[in-house]
RNA sequence: GCCGAUGUGGCUCAGGGGUAGAGCAGCUCACUCGUAAUGAGCAGGUCGUCGGUUCGAAUCCGACCAUCGGCUCCA
């Protein structure tokens, strides 16, 4: 029979070769670091054999299927190790993730991290004693009575929930055997280096109404140095937190007086008006108007708007004169009402109308992260009412627009696009149509995208622009929404060129999403380092002796004078440290005065990145900082 | 909300049934210094909160609160 290779070449083997015998016959380092193979596109076990002529390509550890195998075979080590150590315990599911794996077991105690390292100890012995992963196929009647008698509950709902004509296999290493498609690294030796890295409840099949399982995650890696390499990166990406950050940098901080309701200090306003200032002047460019809208509004608009039955849980309620109030979650029915405020031709459309709104929102209180999520955040909202006609250009500007922004910060992210969830309103054409105008303008822009099913807003389908943080779980910020409910629910019209009423279409839409979170977010991707337009302080001066605090003190001036964020270190400290605070505070330029810089109206650059750049006049430096800003240079 | 862990001065952390300890930061004094920590002294905490056990609790037990890692949810 043939083969055919990635590189094209074709070489002959005789049929029913095994694929691991294949790989060796083209090199032993190639034997030695394959994990599996696909056939035909299909991913198949090393000790496969291959029974006619095929395209076949070996995986190793660099390729991310490669990636994924080993690591699901290390979560079957884990749960052989948990088998042998907890007796009786059921397996639910342990798939790869993104940086590891994890298994989900069924336990009569939680896991303690005692039992961790347990563990760790007997998968060691798994690894050393190089067990083959042997595959079985199995009718499914046959692997339903077998999981059945061990008691395995969730493998026979797992069994179940499959289409009966599907074929059914198992993998057995050792004394242990899962219910499990493959396929498999050849034998459990390939496993070098792995860690057991927590513990976590986890609902089964996430749902909160099933039982609450323990999850072990856990990583793994070929070599060693491998692993310690990511362990050194998590490390690393602690380091960037935005809490620790944020609290070291004086930015914000969050009391146990109001969990998830963050208090800005005056460095953390800085950062939040230049991020407003910006996004007003954009907004200006692009045809957009700005408006307010109040916290607390009636009940009963509530009720209107849908958000009384469809987002109660997360609202929180107040009384005024006997009359029931709600704290807005959300700024639509505000604008709504300006909206309604008077009669409008299809000559203005479409209105832009943005806003800054505060809006609160009840989280679960195991939910509540830093900035990133918390109970009360400004939306940098704006609602788009059109002509049906203005849709999808609507939506490519904002798409655009998006994408502008994110590249002034030099973030990168994913897009999704989310369906109609269970609780929706509305009719499944509405839906149909409005899904399918938000991936035509998607497709129109040649984005890739990822569907979400089921996870759009009450009211309409989305698009969601989501960012990451320094451990790489991903925020949504960025979000397009399409409504066509609230203008049927809120009646709202304009009046066309026939002078009859029609209906509008509204765009709900964010770009940072919440300046909280987007602060959090920028925070970590700078680690601190903000750009010098963002930055609190743009520079600080260091007199070298208080001779110098004349010359510094007009330094200050000068900076101020250009509307520059300045601040002096007038204490008496050497140089070296007052450098050392101003570089932990990755303030953007230091500037040393002593006495050269005094006799010649000069100042000692020191870049934080970039180190002492030697003497300039001010007036050199003030300009090249001006532009640096004005530029909004990403360094 | 659920599972697990944690909670000691502003920060990082030690200690642990007999009424608290270090470093850094702060303050004072001396040094007047050229690109990442000068030295000395002083001050600072009812050990998350409330209750229980005990002659005695920061230490043991319970409840609650908050935080951290997940699940769920979402900007």
């Amino acid at each position: 029979m043939k083969v055919t290779l990635p590189d094209g070449s074709v070489r002959e083997y005789q049929a029913g070769t095994a694929l691991m015998d294949i790989a060796r016959s083209i090199s032993q380092r190639l034997a030695r670091e394959a994990l599996v193979a696909r056939v035909d596109g299909r991913l198949v076990d090393l000790g496969a054999p291959l029974n006619s002529d095929a395209n076949v390509a070996f995986l190793t550890f660099e390729d991310d299927e490669g990636k994924q195998v080993f690591r699901h075979s290390t979560a079957h080590v884990m749960a052989e190790a948990v088998q042998k150590l907890f007796p009786g315990v059921k397996f639910a599911i342990g798939p790869a993730i993104a940086d590891g794996f994890y298994y989900d077991f069924d336990t009569k105690e939680p896991f303690s991290p005692e039992d961790l390292a347990k563990i760790e100890k007997e998968m060691e012995a798994i690894v050393k004693a190089d067990l083959p992963f042997e595959r079985s196929e199995l009718a499914r009647a046959d692997a339903l009575a077998k999981f059945e008698e061990a008691g395995q509950d969730y493998k026979v709902e797992l069994i179940e929930d499959l289409p009966a004509d599907v074929g059914l296999s198992c993998y057995r290493q050792g004394d242990f055997t899962d219910l499990c498609m493959g396929p498999h690294v050849p034998s459990t030796g390939r496993l070098k280096s792995f860690k057991l890295m927590s513990v976590a409840g986890a609902y089964w099949r996430g749902s909160e109404k099933n039982k609450m399982l323990q999850r072990i995650y856990g990583t793994s890696f070929p070599k060693k140095s491998m692993l310690d390499e990511y362990l050194f990166r998590l490390e690393e990406a602690k380091r960037r937190d935005h809490r620790k950050i944020g609290a070291e940098l004086d930015l914000f901080s969050i009391h146990d007086e109001g969990p998830g309701f963050p208090f800005f200090h005056p460095k953390g306003m800085i950062l939040r008006n230049e991020l407003e200032d910006f996004w007003r002047q954009e907004h200006k460019k692009r045809g957009y108007q700005e408006i307010r809208t109040p916290i607390i509004l009636n009940r009963t608009l509530w009720e209107q708007s849908g958000h009384w039955d469809h987002y109660r849980d997360n609202m929180y309620f107040t009384k005024i004169d006997e009359g029931d109030f709600a704290v807005k979650p959300m700024n639509c029915p505000g604008g709504i009402l300006i909206y309604k405020s008077r009669l409008h031709s299809y000559r203005e459309l479409p209105i832009r109308m943005g806003e800054l709104g505060l809006v609160h929102r009840h989280e679960l209180s195991g939910a509540l992260h830093g900035l990133m999520r918390v109970r009360c955040f400004t939306q940098d909202d704006a609602h788009i009412f059109m002509l049906p006609s203005q849709v999808k250009d609507e939506i490519i500007g904002v798409i655009n627009m998006e994408e502008d922004f994110y590249k002034v910060f030099g973030f990168s992210y994913q897009v999704e696009l989310s369906t109609r969830p269970e609780k929706a309103m509305g009719s499944e054409e509405t839906w149909e149509k409005a899904t399918g105008e938000l991936r035509d303008a998607l497709e129109a822009r040649g984005l890739a995208y990822k569907v979400n099913e089921g996870d759009g807003a009450f009211y309409g389908p989305k698009i969601d622009f989501h960012l990451k943080d320094s451990l790489g779980r991903t925020w949504q910020c960025g979000t397009i929404q399409l409504d066509f409910q609230m203008p049927e629910l809120f009646d709202l019209t304009y009046v066309g060129e026939d002078g009859q009423k029609h209906r509008p279409v509204m765009i709900h839409r964010t770009i940072f999403g919440s300046i909280e979170r987007f602060i959090g977010i920028l925070t970590e991707h700078f680690a601190g380092a903000f750009p010098a337009w963002l930055a609190p302080v743009q520079a600080r001066v260091l007199p070298i002796t208080d001779r110098h605090l004349a010359y510094a003190r007009k330094v200050v001036d000068s900076l101020e004078q250009k509307g520059i964020r300045v601040e002096m270190d007038a204490r008496n400290e050497k140089i070296n440290y007052k450098i050392r605070e101003a570089q932990a505070q990755k303030i953007p330029y230091m500037l040393v005065v002593g006495d050269k810089e005094a006799e010649q109206g000069a100042v000692a650059v020191r870049h934080r990145a970039r180190g002492d750049l030697g003497a300039i006049p001010l007036s050199e430096f003030e300009d090249n900082l001006w532009r640096e800003i004005k530029e909004k240079a990403n360094s």
